[in-house]
DNA sequence: GTACAATTGTTGTATATACAAATGTAAAAG
DNA sequence: CTTTTACATTTGTATATACAACAATTGTAC
């Protein structure tokens, strides 16, 4: 509650002052703040579980590999932050027992992340959840208008 | 360099399954990276000058008040994050000595936050590279298009 | 086959984000 | 005028982000 007032506050305050910038400026800060408002919402529901955004994110990539495992630099490569601090996430998540890390045998600098069989059931428990909220946060546009902005966000990050 | 590089092969790898997913969690993911690779791009102007990116926003906000000071909560409102840091976040700012922090006079809970000439010549400085990084984050759309994209996140913020 | 380079992962430090609790001051209630 | 409530800021703790340095293992050159 706190937090989505304090939002909408501070989106009212810039939202003045932002026509008055340049068409790129308004989009950087727009990006901003609508990536600002995503990260709450899906924290909000992430919270309950214990997970932040990331550990849920790498729990997913890990589903995704159905039983194959992962080293580091390959779940590194799937997600949108840094090496330095895919060890430390993992260790948390390793820590709640959702993830297994073994040595890789053939290259004993390599590991080996496996998803367990609670981090399959919690991410289940999540699934649904998540997919409604991403929903909702995107409720206030079309299907047209989310497909043009897919379009544009992804024209604006390939290239530039 | 590095940084770019490995964002884009991110991108690549992102790309080539976000187009199974709904419009929504597109939308999501996109506002994502499209967030990452904007603050990696405008921290790596930033961080020769030894700022962050919301230590640029503070001070850009200060300026703005044309030597009128602002308290805490004036600058937390005017930003995209969360009043637990600003305290700290100006704590820095005051060690660079870009900004002055007195008690309010009237009121012995707040404190006036001003920029020193410090730190408006460190602005000054910086304005021109960051405005030329906006621009060309944004070149590959066209005014239209970033128009377009404007008007879309903020319907998307707005009211979610 | 030893020296050097590259790969893979871990650790350290600074900053930012998120929330809760604590501190100090002012205002309101009684 | 004292107690309670609200306000403004600070501090503490956990996680995430960014970069650099380090350690261990593997690969390559001579």
């Amino acid at each position: 509650m706190y937090i989505q007032q304090l939002y909408m506050k501070d989106l009212n305050i810039r939202l003045k002052t932002v026509s008055e910038l340049s068409v790129s400026k308004q989009a950087v800060i727009n990006v901003f703040l609508t990536h600002t408002m995503f990260k709450t919402k899906l924290l909000d529901v992430l919270k309950p579980h214990d997970l932040s955004i990331e550990q849920f994110n790498v729990l997913r990539i890990l589903r995704g590999q159905k039983g194959k495992p992962l080293n580091l630099q390959d779940v590194q490569d799937r997600m949108v932050s840094k090496m330095s601090n895919t060890t430390r996430l993992i260790d948390k998540l390793i820590l709640k027992e959702f993830v297994n890390r073994d040595e890789c045998p053939e290259n004993r600098r390599k590991i080996e992340l496996l998803i367990s069989s609670e981090g399959l059931k919690k991410l289940e428990e999540i699934d649904t959840l998540v997919d409604q909220t991403e929903t909702q946060m995107t409720s206030n546009l079309t299907k047209t208008e989310l497909k043009q902005l897919n379009f544009l966000l992804t024209k604006l990050a390939t290239t530039a």
